[in-house]
DNA sequence: TATTTACCTACTGTTATAATAGGTTAACTT
DNA sequence: AAGTTAACCTATTATAACAGTAGGTAAATA
């Protein structure tokens, strides 16, 4: 299940491009018109600051922007950032973990074919589709 | 994400339709088969007789049964019910919750959108399919 | 220098996950 | 009737993630 980590980042992002007019956006502007705590919504944009979603500034006029143009985000990149992973399984999740079971596993194939729709919806949905 | 409860209840679904010979199977050799603690098994197919999916007979030449053949189950009702949700946001898992951001709530398309696809997937899928 | 705003560290209550432990009841066999 | 098998039942636990809150520091601007 996608977490308010994902949903609340992914808000933001809308947030940030609708009312972009070349300044940057202060955290709090953001917080009032989302209706979701500033102090919690700090966890969320630092974490897009590090996975170099958006840039941000400090001072007066200072706050958040985005880097990129609205059409060359995608909706999976912003919920992998925020969720760690968008795998449905554990099995999945960490391409390094190599399950004993694999071989044998009757519901891998299914696990696996559920995990390329998912891939494909959110990374076939850019950040300008949802303004 | 689904959990060791979806995943594991699955698998026993699956090894109670291929292991059918008429007769109620042990969890025991389930356990075995699939590798899985017996004792965290018990709580699984404890969930999977009270949602009507299989039976259970106490005593010797007890064990557990399919009560439906293979071809009327989906895997949606399976994950479903071992779950409690299949609903990807918290938003839409809940039917009875009115999200008061409901109306100008930019994303809730693009969840039940992706809740469609979800749910037309799993609920697409048999477990005869996956023998 | 004062103000604004991002940035940083730490803490907290709650819930879910993934089990384990030990005992009781039910059914069948000898 | 006794023994065996196997489901069924209640309770407990360790770990982690979730969803925040609190308070302070650094940077940029006026």
């Amino acid at each position: 299940m996608i977490s308010t980590k994902g949903r609340y980042g992914l808000r933001v992002m809308i947030d940030l491009a609708k009312n972009d007019n070349g300044n940057f956006i202060p955290l709090k502007d953001i917080a009032d018109r989302q209706e979701i705590s500033k102090k919690y919504l700090e966890i969320i944009v630092k974490k897009m600051v590090e996975g170099k979603l958006i840039v941000g500034s400090s001072g007066k006029g200072g706050g958040y922007k985005l880097i990129r143009k609205p059409e060359e985000y995608t909706v999976g990149e912003i919920l992998t950032l925020m969720e760690g992973t968008i795998s449905s399984v554990a099995c999945l999740a960490d391409s390094t973990y190599e399950c004993p079971r694999k071989a044998k596993c009757v519901t891998l194939p299914m696990w696996e074919e559920f995990d390329g729709i998912v891939h494909d919806y959110f990374y076939g949905k850019t950040l300008k589709s949802l303004l």
